[in-house]
RNA sequence: GCCGGGGUGCCCGAGCGGUCCAAGGGGACGGGCUGGAGACCCGUUGCCCCGCAAGGGGCGCGCGGGUUCGAAUCCCGCCCCCGGCGCCA
C-alpha cells in the first residue's frame, strides 16, 4: 500500500477524491487522468516485471552453461527477449514520468472543518483586540465583523491614519521606494535607521519567543536545488514566487519553510523523536508574479522581507492539534505586541495545494480599514512528505509512514512594521513602539525605545 | 578552481564482470526462554508491482547515462565528503 493519503484514495475511492479536488474550485479531470496513468503504469510494470524476469532466468543459465553451443543458443534467446523488452522498457518509463508528473500535481485533500467555496466564503473564527477604526470605515469595519456575528469592541477615532507607505515615505521618512524602485525595481525598498531596529527587533522578540517555548533555532540554506524545492511546493507557487539563479540550479528560497521542510529530504524519523518543533529565520524572496498591481505601494507586499518561521514534523495523529498550537503561538505573539486581529479559517478554493486547512491571522489596519494577512498557518499532512520522501518508523512494530509537516509564520518583518506604523500612529506621525520589542531595543545606543518620531529630513 | 583519496542497506564493513537474487557484524523490531531484566536461541529489518492471503516477481550498492547475454564491479557526465594547493568575508 502507497501510504500517501491522495494516492491510497485515488486507488480506492476516485470519485471522494475528485469531491476533495471539486472543493479547491479546481478541474477534477485531472483526477480521472491520474487514475487512468496509475492503472497503465502498473498494467505496463507488471508485464515488464515478466520479461524481466524470463530474462533473468536465461541469464542466470548462461554462467551454468555446460557447453558452447547451450551457451550460444542461451546468449541468442536473452538478445531476443531483450528486443521485445526495449520497446515495452521505453513505454514504461514514458508512464512513469507522465504518472509522476500527474501524481505531483495533485493537491492535497481537504479537511472536513474547512469551509466549501472561493476567498469569500473564507471564515472569520476569532477576534482580539480593541481596533482603532476611523469614523468613515465604520461600516467596513461592521462587514469585516458582525457581518459574521462576532461584536468586536472598538475605538471611533475623528482623524484619518495616515497609511504606512505615507509613514515610510513622508512622515518618519525612513524608507525610500523610489531610488529602490529605480536601482531594484518596483517591491523593493530602502529602509533606514529607526525602522530597521524595528525589523531587527521584531526577528529577536519572534525568535525569544518561539526558542523558550521549545523550538530549535535554525539558520537554513537561503537557496536550494530544483529537484528539493520542486517537492516542496506545487508548480503555481513555484511560478509565482521563486526566484531562480542563473546559470546554476539554485533557487532564492521564498521563506524558511523551504528549507526546513527539506531538512529531513530522504530520511526516516522514529516516532519518539516527534515532533520536531522547528524556528526558523530567513530572508524571503518572492517574485509576486501573481500580485499585479496589488499592494504596490509601501512595504505590505515585497520582493524581499525577513520572516520567523514555525516548522513542525509530526506523528500523522498529531498534526490537528499541532496546527492548532502554531497558529496559537502566532497570535500570542500578535497580543504581545498590542495588534488587533482575526482568524480567518480559510475557504477550500482558496487554499494553495498543500495545505488541507490553514488559517490566517489578520490584523487591522486603521488607515486601510481592513483586516490584512500577517500569518498563515498550514497543515499540509502528508502531502510535503510523500514529496520529499520523509517517513516516520513507529518503534512499535516498526511501521512506516509519511509523517505530516506543518508551518506557520510567526513574524514577517515589512507587514508587521506597516501593522505598527498604521495601529500604533499618533494624530501628530508619532509611533509609539510596542513594549514587547523594547527589550530588543534597549541593548543598542542608536536604537528607539519608545517611540519613532516624525522627521525633517531622510537620515541618509 | 586545481590535484589526490573516497561515497555499499538504519550503522559499521566485505565484494572489484556470472558462486552476489550484496557476505559478516552491530543496532532496532517480533517471538522463544525467564518470576522479571540481561545473556542466549529463532525470525524480521531498502523501494515497488501482482495477490484476500500464503506467496511470487522486479528494481536497488551517491545520481543519471552507456558497454555486455550478464554490472556494486568496466566506461562517460554530474553531485557530495575527506586531504593538499589556490582564492576569499
Amino acid at each position: 500500500m502507497p501510504g500517501w493519503s491522495v494516492l491510497e484514495l485515488l486507488r480506492n475511492k476516485p470519485e471522494e477524491l475528485k469531491e476533495h479536488v471539486r472543493k479547491r474550485l479546481m478541474d477534477p479531470s485531472l483526477v480521472d487522468e491520474a487514475y487512468r496513468l496509475d492503472v497503465e503504469w502498473r498494467k505496463l510494470l507488471t508485464t515488464v516485471n515478466e520479461l524481466r524476469h524470463k530474462h533473468n532466468v536465461i541469464t542466470r543459465n548462461i554462467a551454468k552453461a555446460a557447453s558452447s553451443e547451450e551457451r550460444a543458443k542461451l546468449i541468442r534467446e536473452a538478445k531476443r527477449l531483450l528486443a521485445e523488452l526495449e520497446g515495452l522498457e521505453r513505454k514504461l518509463k514514458e508512464v512513469e514520468r507522465e504518472r509522476e508528473r500527474v501524481l505531483l500535481s495533485l493537491p492535497n485533500l481537504v479537511d472536513p472543518d474547512v469551509p466549501v467555496g472561493g476567498e469569500d466564503d473564507s471564515l472569520p473564527i476569532e477576534f482580539w483586540g480593541r481596533p482603532r477604526v476611523w469614523e468613515g470605515h465604520l461600516e467596513a469595519f461592521r462587514e469585516q465583523t458582525e457581518k459574521y456575528g462576532f461584536k468586536v469592541d472598538y475605538e471611533v477615532i475623528g482623524w484619518r491614519p495616515r497609511g504606512h507607505a505615507d509613514m515610510l515615505e513622508e512622515v518618519l521618512k525612513l524608507g525610500d521606494t523610489l531610488k529602490a524602485g529605480e536601482v531594484a525595481g518596483s517591491r523593493f525598498y530602502y529602509l533606514f535607521d529607526d525602522l530597521v531596529w524595528l525589523d531587527l527587533a521584531l526577528l529577536l522578540y519572534a525568535i525569544d519567543y518561539m526558542t523558550s517555548k521549545g523550538y530549535t533555532l535554525v539558520l537554513p540554506p537561503y537557496m536550494l536545488r530544483y529537484k528539493v524545492i520542486s517537492r516542496v511546493i506545487d508548480l503555481d507557487t513555484f511560478k509565482d514566487a521563486i526566484y531562480e539563479v542563473a546559470g546554476e540550479d539554485l533557487y532564492l528560497i521564498a521563506t524558511a519553510e523551504h528549507p526546513l521542510a527539506a531538512l529531513y529530504y530522504n530520511e526516516e524519523i522514529y516516532d519518539e523523536e516527534l515532533p520536531i518543533k522547528l524556528v526558523g529565520v530567513s530572508p524571503c524572496f518572492r517574485k509576486e508574479a501573481g500580485a499585479g498591481n496589488r499592494d504596490l505601494k509601501g512595504i505590505f507586499r515585497v520582493h524581499q522581507f525577513h520572516k520567523v518561521e514555525q516548522f513542525i514534523f509530526s506523528m500523522p495523529e498529531d498534526s490537528r492539534k499541532l496546527h492548532e498550537e502554531i497558529i496559537g503561538n502566532a497570535k500570542e505573539l500578535f497580543r504581545g505586541l498590542g495588534l488587533p486581529y482575526r482568524v480567518v479559517n480559510i475557504a477550500s478554493g482558496d487554499l494553495g495545494a498543500c495545505a488541507v486547512k490553514k488559517y490566517d491571522l489578520e490584523v487591522w489596519m486603521p488607515a486601510q480599514g481592513k483586516y490584512r494577512e500577517m500569518v498563515s498557518a498550514s497543515n499540509c499532512t502528508d502531502w510535503q512528505a510523500y514529496r520529499l520522501n520523509i517517513r516516520y518508523v513507529r518503534r512499535k512494530g516498526m511501521e512506516k509512514g509519511y509523517v505530516h509537516t506543518l508551518n506557520s509564520t510567526a513574524i514577517a518583518s515589512t507587514r508587521t512594521i506597516t501593522a505598527i506604523l498604521e495601529n500604533f500612529q499618533e494624530p501628530d506621525g508619532t509611533v509609539i513602539i510596542p513594549k514587547a520589542l523594547r527589550p530588543y531595543l534597549e541593548m543598542f545606543k542608536k536604537a528607539p525605545k519608545e517611540v519613532i518620531e516624525p522627521r525633517q529630513k531622510r537620515p541618509a
